[in-house]
DNA sequence: TTCAATACGGATAAATTTATCCCTGTAGTT
DNA sequence: AACTACAGGGATAAATTTATCCGTATTGAA
């Protein structure tokens, strides 16, 4: 059982808004759940690249905070499915020109992101660039 | 000098854009620049609750990414301007829905947040609600 | 009977991000 | 002469987030 430190800022919309969407799935799992896909081992199946167990914390993190509820169908095996809340909907316009934002830059984006002006690997505050690996 | 060892997701655009707006103060950088609050001092006064340090390295980080960039006056003492790239205007109509996303919903927001279904305060899978801490 | 599918989460390690503290250098002000 | 404002960054510690590994339980199928 973890106990946080450092205090939550709350001050103004961006605070809000980065504490409940700035997980590293968050966004993804928002996006499929808006798409239809509700099932936790569907969800898997479409973000391959993370774990089980993170989707598993992310999703409930988004369930307390309000923007997702899910139905538990009492079978075996079990059964879940996953749906946006009022709120969840209220901000899929926005998560959704995010993702079109990304893919409309995507060629700039992978450039920087990856072999950019200076070597992403290096927590880097060198003055200077391309040479800092 | 810090070397990633995960690599970094790119496959759509929600990878993309979580890379370079995903800092704990850099839509609040992107946001108070694009209102004309240009030098390093001014923006550090206007985030009181992040460190000089960390605006630093999240501003070189957008600086990096293409999203800003600056004026260096050779003259002392240094004065420094940053402004918004084309690249980072283009991306400040989602970020201030965001930002009305937020202080809209901030009532609700602030309650899950703080003292929610769950304590925040546990990083808590826990399914006892309202008691975990 | 052993195995796959389903969903969930404990325990711990690793990775990453952020915080803390301190130092550089110059021009102008008191 | 000492002090302030200015922008920047090194070194390291702390905090937080994510990854890895493993275990729970039930039903139906091979």
């Amino acid at each position: 059982m973890y106990e946080r430190k450092l205090p939550i800022q709350e001050e103004c919309g961006l605070d809000l808004i980065r504490e409940v969407v700035f997980g590293k799935w968050k966004i993804h799992l928002l996006y499929y759940i808006s798409q239809g896909i509700s099932r936790p081992g569907q969800l898997q199946k479409n973000i391959p690249e993370a774990t089980r167990r993170v989707l598993n914390i992310q999703l409930k993190q988004l369930e307390d905070d309000g923007l997702v509820a899910k139905t538990v169908y009492d079978q075996q095996p079990p059964k879940v499915e996953y749906y946006l809340t009022d709120l969840g909907k209220s901000i899929m316009p926005i998560i959704n020109e995010l993702g079109q934002w990304g893919d409309h830059n995507s060629e700039h984006l992978r450039r920087v992101i990856k072999n950019g002006w200076y070597c992403r690997r290096c927590n880097t505050l060198t003055t200077i660039k391309r040479t800092a690996c």
